[in-house]
DNA sequence: ACACTCAGAC
C-alpha cells in the first residue's frame, strides 16, 4: 500500500507570515508597497521552496531551529509529507545532522510519523550526514518497509565505510522476499568491493539474475569493484559489454589501471573517453596524474596536462595537488613549482605536496623555507607535513634542524606515529650518530618495526659499523624474513671489511629460505616509449651499440678522474670480472642509451628501482661534467640532479 | 521528488 500524499494549497495564513514577517524579508517587505493579489500570484507554491533553498532564510530563527518548523509550530500552516521531505533533503545535501534532528522530532509529533515516504528522506538525512546508527534505528521501528527504505539505510553502512553491515542487511532484504534494483545493487556493491573479491563476485551475480548488469550506475559498481581486486581484465570485460557509459564509468577504469601503476594504459583510455565524446572530470585527471606520477611518466603527464588546461576546468586543490605531486615525481621540481604558484586556493596537501617535492628532489634547505612560509601564512601543519620536513632534514643531513622540527610537532600536540620515528633514526643514523639513533629506538613509546632496524641498518652500512648492523639485521629477519634489501645489506656490510665467511652465510640463508633479490632495473622515456634496462641483459634491441657507447664515455672520464669502485660488487668474483659487472649496471647503461638517442644538450632523465649504486653515483657526475648535460636520476625516493661534476645530493644519500 | 556508481599527498 503507497501512501504518497499531495502538496496541500498554501493557506492564507502562511502567506502573510511570509510576506510580512519583516525579520526574514527585512529589505523586500519593508519598502515595496504591498499588492496582494500580485504577490500571491508570485509566491504560490514557490514560497516554502524559497525559504528551503535559501540558507539564510532556513536557519534564521531565534532558537536555532528552522523557519519551517517554526511557521507550522505557530499555526501558520498545517505540514505535509512534501515539505518535510524538503526539509529532510535540504539538511542532508548541507550535511547538517543537529537541524535533521529536529526535523525528524517535529515529524515524530506530526501525523506523519508513520508514512513510509517521510521515514525513508529520515533514513536518508541520518544516512548521509554521517550516522548510520541513527538511520538503522529508524528503519528498525518502521512498520512497513519498501525498497527505498532498505536502500536508504544499505547506502547508509555502504558510504560509512561500514560494508559488512551494508552486506548483512543486503541478505536480509533478500530474505524478506525483496528484488533488489539498480540503486540498491549500486550501494550494496560499493560495500561488496570493501569487504572482497568474493563477496563481489556473489553480488555481481545477483546483478545479472535480476537483470540490472547493464544498468550505467551498476555497471560503474562492477568496473571498480573488479578494478579494486585487480582485475583489470574482468573490469575491461563488464565496461565493454555496457551498452551506455557515462564519465563514472570511465573514471572507474581509468582510476584501476592508474592504481596498478599502468600509466600509459591510463593515459590511452584517457583520450579513448575524449574521442568517444566524454569529459574529463577532475577525478579523471586526478587519476592520470597520479598513473603518470608512479612510473614518472612526466611527457605523458605534460601532453594530459595540456587537455587540462583546455578543458578550462579550474586548477582546484584536489586535481592540482596531483599534478604538484606528478611533477614533483616525475623529476621536474620547476613545473611542480609553478603549479604551486597557480594553484587556485591551496590546502594543507598542496603545501604537503611542495614539501615532498623539494623534499625528494634534496632541496632541505628549501624545504625548510617553504615549512617557515607556510607557518607564517597561518596554514596549520599536520603530521604528514612534519613527514615531509624530517625526510628533508634527513636527506639533506640537516640534524639540528630535524631535531628542533620533531620536538616542534610534539610541542603543537601532534602525535609522531611509526613513520616519524623511522625518519628520525634515519636522521640521526645519517648523520653518523648511531649510538644516539640505538638509544632513540629503545626509547620509544612505540614497539619498533621492521623498517626502524632497516633504518638502523641502512645507516650501520653507510658507517660501516659491524656489530649493531648485525644486532638490526637480526631485528629486522625477526620481524619481516622475507625482505631481501637486509640479507645483501648485511651481506654488503660484511664484506667490505673483508668477513667474507660471515657475508657468504648470510647469501646462503638468503638462498635457503628462498629470498630471491629483486633484480635491478633502469628505465628512461624517450618519444612516448619507455626503455627498460637490466644489469647483464640483452634483450635490448640497440643493446651492442649501448654497450658500445659506455665503453667510450667510460674510457673518456678515466680520462678526467674517474676511477671505477667496486666494493659495492659482489665480492666473491675476482677483481676483473667484478669491473665488467660494474660497467653493465642498469642505470649506465640507460645512460649511454640516452646519450645515443637524445638531443645535445637535452636534459636526460632516468630511473631506477632500487637504490643508486655508488659507483654509477660517481660515474653519472663525471658524465655531465664530460657531456655538459643535466642528468636526473630518480631512486626508489629520491632525486639525483647531475650537473657539471656534482650531484645535488652533495653525495649524502 | 524518499534510494545508487568514480578520488589525491608520506
Amino acid at each position: 500500500m503507497k501512501r504518497y500524499i499531495t502538496n496541500p494549497p498554501f493557506s492564507d495564513s502562511i502567506l502573510k507570515t511570509v510576506l510580512f514577517s519583516s525579520r526574514h524579508f527585512a529589505s523586500s517587505a519593508a519598502t515595496a508597497p504591498l499588492d496582494l493579489e500580485e504577490d500571491i500570484g508570485g509566491f504560490t507554491g514557490a514560497s516554502f521552496g524559497g525559504i528551503i533553498q535559501d540558507k539564510d532564510l532556513l536557519w534564521k530563527t531565534p532558537n536555532g531551529g528552522l523557519y519551517v518548523l517554526d511557521l507550522i509550530d505557530n499555526g501558520a500552516t498545517d505540514p505535509n509529507a512534501t515539505l518535510y521531505n524538503q526539509l529532510l533533503k535540504r539538511c542532508t545535501q548541507l550535511g547538517r545532522l543537529k537541524e535533521g534532528r529536529l526535523v525528524h522530532a517535529h515529524v515524530l509529533n506530526s501525523s506523519y510519523r508513520n508514512y513510509v515516504a517521510v521515514q525513508n528522506s529520515i533514513i536518508n538525512m541520518y544516512a548521509k550526514c554521517g550516522s548510520p546508527v541513527e538511520a538503522r534505528k529508524v528503519f528498525d521501528e518502521m512498520a512497513e518497509r519498501d525498497m527505498v527504505s532498505w536502500t536508504a539505510v544499505i547506502t547508509g553502512f555502504s558510504q560509512n565505510d561500514r560494508a559488512q553491515e551494508a552486506l548483512g542487511l543486503f541478505v536480509e532484504m533478500l530474505r524478506d522476499g525483496f528484488v533488489p534494483n539498480q540503486f540498491t545493487l549500486g550501494s550494496v556493491l560499493k560495500a561488496a568491493t570493501a569487504v572482497g573479491e568474493m563477496e563481489g563476485r556473489q553480488v555481481h551475480a545477483v546483478c545479472l539474475k535480476s537483470g540490472h548488469g547493464d544498468d550505467v550506475y551498476v555497471g560503474s559498481a562492477l568496473v571498480d569493484m573488479y578494478a579494486k581486486c585487480g582485475q583489470m581484465e574482468e573490469a575491461e570485460v563488464v565496461f565493454d559489454g555496457l551498452t551506455s557509459k557515462n564519465e563514472v564509468c570511465w573514471n572507474a577504469l581509468i582510476a584501476g589501471h592508474a592504481r596498478k601503476s599502468e600509466a600509459e594504459i591510463a593515459v590511452r583510455l584517457f583520450s579513448e573517453m575524449k574521442k568517444a565524446g566524454f569529459e574529463a572530470t577532475h577525478f579523471t585527471y586526478s587519476s592520470v596524474f597520479a598513473a603518470c606520477a608512479s612510473i614518472g611518466a612526466l611527457e605523458q603527464g605534460k601532453w594530459v596536462h595540456g587537455h587540462l588546461v583546455k578543458s578550462g576546468l579550474k586548477l582546484i586543490a584536489f586535481v592540482g595537488n596531483t599534478l604538484l605531486d606528478m611533477y614533483g615525481k616525475a623529476g621536474s621540481i620547476e613545473d611542480a613549482h609553478k603549479v604551486f604558484d597557480r594553484l587556485v586556493k591551496r590546502d594543507v596537501v598542496s603545501w604537503n605536496s611542495m614539501l615532498t617535492a623539494c623534499a625528494q628532489h634534496g632541496l632541505g634547505r628549501e624545504t625548510v623555507e617553504c615549512f617557515e612560509e607556510m607557518r607564517s601564512r597561518g596554514i596549520l601543519p599536520n603530521e604528514v607535513t612534519f613527514l615531509c620536513v624530517l625526510t628533508a632534514c634527513s636527506h639533506s643531513g640537516l640534524l639540528e634542524e630535524g631535531l628542533y622540527y620533531f620536538e616542534l610537532m610534539k610541542k603543537l600536540k601532534l602525535e609522531p606515529d611509526i613513520s616519524h620515528y623511522v625518519t628520525m633514526v634515519d636522521l640521526l643514523g645519517r648523520a653518523g650518530q648511531l649510538g644516539h639513533a640505538e638509544k632513540f629506538i629503545k626509547e620509544m613509546p612505540i614497539k619498533p618495526t621492521a623498517a626502524i632496524w632497516k633504518a638502523l641498518l641502512g645507516a650501520c652500512r653507510m658507517h660501516k659499523n659491524i656489530d649493531l648492523g648485525a644486532y638490526a639485521a637480526e631485528r629486522v629477519f625477526e620481524l619481516d624474513p622475507y625482505d631481501s634489501g637486509p640479507h645483501i645489506l648485511l651481506s654488503n656490510i660484511y664484506a667490505s671489511a673483508g668477513r667474507l665467511r660471515d657475508a657468504a652465510n648470510v647469501r646462503k640463508m638468503m638462498n635457503d629460505s628462498g629470498i630471491k633479490k629483486e633484480p635491478a632495473c633502469s628505465w628512461l622515456e624517450i618519444e612516448n616509449n619507455v626503455h627498460m634496462f637490466v644489469a647483464n641483459d640483452d634483450s635490448h634491441p640497440q643493446r651492442n651499440e649501448v654497450r658500445r657507447m659506455w665503453e667510450k664515455i667510460a674510457d673518456k672520464i678515466r680520462e678526467i678522474g674517474y676511477v671505477p669502485d667496486t666494493s659495492h660488487v659482489l665480492w666473491y668474483v675476482d677483481q676483473q670480472e667484478r669491473e665488467v659487472r660494474l660497467q653493465c649496471h642498469s642505470e649506465k647503461l640507460a645512460l649511454a642509451f640516452a646519450l645515443l638517442n637524445t638531443r645535445h644538450g637535452s636534459t636526460i632523465r632516468i630511473k631506477k628501482n632500487i637504490r643508486v649504486c655508488g659507483d654509477c653515483h660517481t660515474a653519472f657526475k663525471f658524465v655531465s661534467q664530460l657531456v655538459g648535460r643535466e642528468i636526473i636520476l630518480r631512486d626508489t625516493n629520491r632525486f639525483h640532479h647531475f650537473r657539471g661534476g656534482s650531484c645535488s645530493c652533495g653525495d649524502y644519500w
